[in-house]
DNA sequence: CGTCGACATGTCGAAGTTGGAATATCGCTG
DNA sequence: CAGCGATATTCCAACTTCGACATGTCGACG
């Protein structure tokens, strides 16, 4: 749903082929929202179709250069204003660890590390991004919010993932996996 | 794709029927990976057909209630411990945030504000489960892992979008707003 | 006995997503 | 000039997702 719109945010930036989108979407976009070849190419025909995009130039290759109109600035900006960002949750990660119950006590610990691992490297990933992304446009500045967004989250991740490892160790020590038997009282 | 595991594991904690699965869906799992009517129901049908759950018994109102089989709990085990948690970005409100210069800074920063505001609410609601969840059975001790990353989470995304707000409104204040006037020199 | 609300499942179409294949041009290099 | 790699677009089949609609049962209440 909200493609439509990312394509139209990068042509309000200045106007593009939809190869060029496609690499936008690669180096930067794509770390927020990330699309295909087939998606693109599509949304920019619909884009056209609705006048909301107009081709500007045709170049070598079929190469066509699109524009976004006012109708589509408009669109951009309600969306931006008006519209609720869909915030369905839908967490692959978080759906394994509810049932991580169901795994040996070292597996689901061994799934807990690689998850840590994984948020570690994201960040450093992210942090590398740090230095190209610099710039003193409205397009880097704020690439720049969602950049530092990412730094926090990959940051909170890892952090908790090492946590609920030690949670998964800790229940393992006391004997738990067998939820019939009663805690001994402490004391 | 990740909903035809979603259902294995709820009916690896017990046996249930669709109606039942979308109860839980509401209440607990619905937070880490929504699912509507149709697609529950489709999917027990498939899994039905593939030998991965079995109807253990019909109630009242044409209820069947499944059950996960050997085959089921096999995928169910592989699907955990081997497949890779799909990480594929896709955040409608960081999309957003890349496009944040369109906007007047008042209404950039605005945007910031209802993001910290939700994300408090949403921390809170979560807050509000803590209670509801507790239990030492093996889905309440995880179903609390996945709660606490999101407590984790809402709180830093509150503290990102501050900060983001911050951001934006030090460079309304400092001129910014058109790229092409260069900064004055400070001193 | 009627009917209302909760229970329970199922079908449909529109829209969105994916990955892959097909097609073709341009510019460089040997 | 033949061949290659980067550029560039288009089409397609399969699948997922969503919301709406259709269908029907059960138990309780008056």
């Amino acid at each position: 749903m909200s493609l439509r719109h990312a394509v139209l945010g990068l042509l309000a930036d200045c106007p593009a082929s939809g190869y060029d989108l496609l690499k936008t979407f690669a180096i930067s976009l794509g770390n927020v929202w990330s699309a295909t070849q087939s998606q693109v190419y599509a949304e920019l025909a619909r884009l056209a179709d609705s006048g909301q995009v107009t081709v500007t130039a045709e170049g070598a290759r079929g190469r066509k250069e699109y524009a976004i109109t006012e109708s589509g600035r408009a669109e951009l900006h309600r969306w931006l204003t008006e519209v609720e960002p869909n915030r369905t949750p839908r967490n692959d990660t978080l759906l394994r660890v509810f049932f991580l119950g169901l795994l040996e006590p070292d597996e689901a610990q061994a799934f807990m590390r690689r998850e840590a691992e994984t948020a570690a490297a994201h960040h450093e990933e992210l942090s590398a991004l740090t230095a190209v992304a610099s710039g003193p446009d409205s397009f880097s500045v704020h690439g720049r919010l969602a950049l530092e967004w990412g730094l926090r989250v990959t940051a909170a991740q890892r952090e908790w993932a090492l946590w609920a490892q030690k949670q998964i160790i800790d229940r393992a020590a006391s004997g738990v996996g067998d939820p019939d038997t009663p805690v001994p009282a402490p004391g």
